[in-house]
DNA sequence: TCAAAATGTAAGTGAGCACTTTCATTTTAG
DNA sequence: CTAAAATGAAAGTGCTCACTTACATTTTGA
């Protein structure tokens, strides 16, 4: 029975070191990031890591896999009520969630997509599944007459791009702003100005 | 009388430089750009690259400075006419292309920012001057009573979000999305969106 | 228990790259 | 025109880092 007590916890070596790979990756980048460091954090011989991934880039591939791996959307969809606040804000409240924790990596993902292409799909991959469960969402509620929409792919990216841009861009630099306004607030005033595009009041 | 029809346009060797530099660091960071591709690129010795800055991180610092520098927001407030619609369009316009064409160098500051700190004030520039023009623009529009606001900051962040996401985050991977929307569409829409936020037509 | 597979240790290799040095050449300015 | 300043050419230095090799040790599984 090993590992119950033992002080560093047994996993094997291959996950230690992409656990650490991605911790360093994500912050750091490619280029940044040794294998040296890589496997001084995973606790394992800079060998090991060769041994098991082959070279740096192979690695760098594998933990894009893993971190890139799409979030369970299916489930949030499951909770949605059909009340359209309700469910706005609770859309917001995982997308801002999902894009603050994962800030780190999404920034080294846009950068590093120039020089390796390929990984281009999986940042992409997240942000697109948020838009088509908006857009079905979207559709549903149009068909039952709760809201007034054109095309529910553009009102979809619409409202992504601001929770996206929100969480990337101006949530990072907020201290550099006139003044400082809570994450709370502010996926507020999204569902606020969304409601107010999509309830059919005037017109 | 030099350079009339000579092949090398003779621009003076730093500001070759600093043009070569910029145009590499922007597309491949700091760590991927090699002094001797900035001096080949600018059509110079490396050593006079060491010469006029010293050292690889001086001359980074230099471009950063030269391409953070903020844009003349002013003049494009002195165009505002006081329609809602005409001034929101005109404004993202702006804004958009803004982003848009600085998508390389706003990618690639927002992850160098992780490593040289310092920075970070260039990146929040341009945003937090856009917000500044919004807000000032929302309170006027607010004390004549022409548009319905809460907090002036709050729904400009959330315009400038909106407009940042997708010009760095959604546009880019436009390719990935169900179907391609143009910037154009796209502007209109985020128009649309804030027109029925701000015009106090129900309630 | 025991062979095979996985991991560790240690030393080294080779390439890329920032940066330097020396000396020759060109450009600029008074 | 001429001295000084700027630039170039070439060679080299030293460091970092990905990756290898050879051999010892541990872990695993039947």
């Amino acid at each position: 029975m090993p590992n119950t007590t033992s002080a560093p916890p047994k996993k094997k070596a291959r996950q230690r070191i992409l656990d650490a790979a991605a911790e360093s990756f994500q912050l750091l980048g490619y280029d940044r990031t040794t294998t040296q460091a890589i496997a001084a954090k995973a606790g394992v011989a800079e060998v090991t890591l060769f041994r098991q991934f082959g070279d740096k880039q192979t690695l760098f591939k594998s933990v894009i896999q893993q971190i890139g791996g799409g979030v369970n959307f299916e489930m949030l969809e499951t909770h949605l009520s059909g009340n359209l606040e309700a469910d706005l804000l609770l859309i917001s409240q995982h997308a801002l969630r999902f894009f603050i924790d994962q800030q780190d990596a999404i920034r080294m993902l846009m950068f590093e997509s120039v020089h390796f292409p390929e990984m281009k799909a999986a940042l992409a991959q997240n942000p697109s599944g948020m838009i088509a469960l908006l857009m079905r969402y979207f559709d549903k509620q149009r068909d039952a007459g709760k809201v007034q929409i054109a095309d529910s792919q553009i009102t979809a990216q619409a409202f992504m791009s601001m929770i996206f841009g929100y969480a990337i861009g101006m949530n990072p630099i907020s201290d550099l702003l006139p003044a400082q306004i809570s994450v709370e607030k502010m996926r507020a005033e999204f569902v606020r100005i969304f409601l107010a595009t999509l309830k059919p009041t005037n017109q």
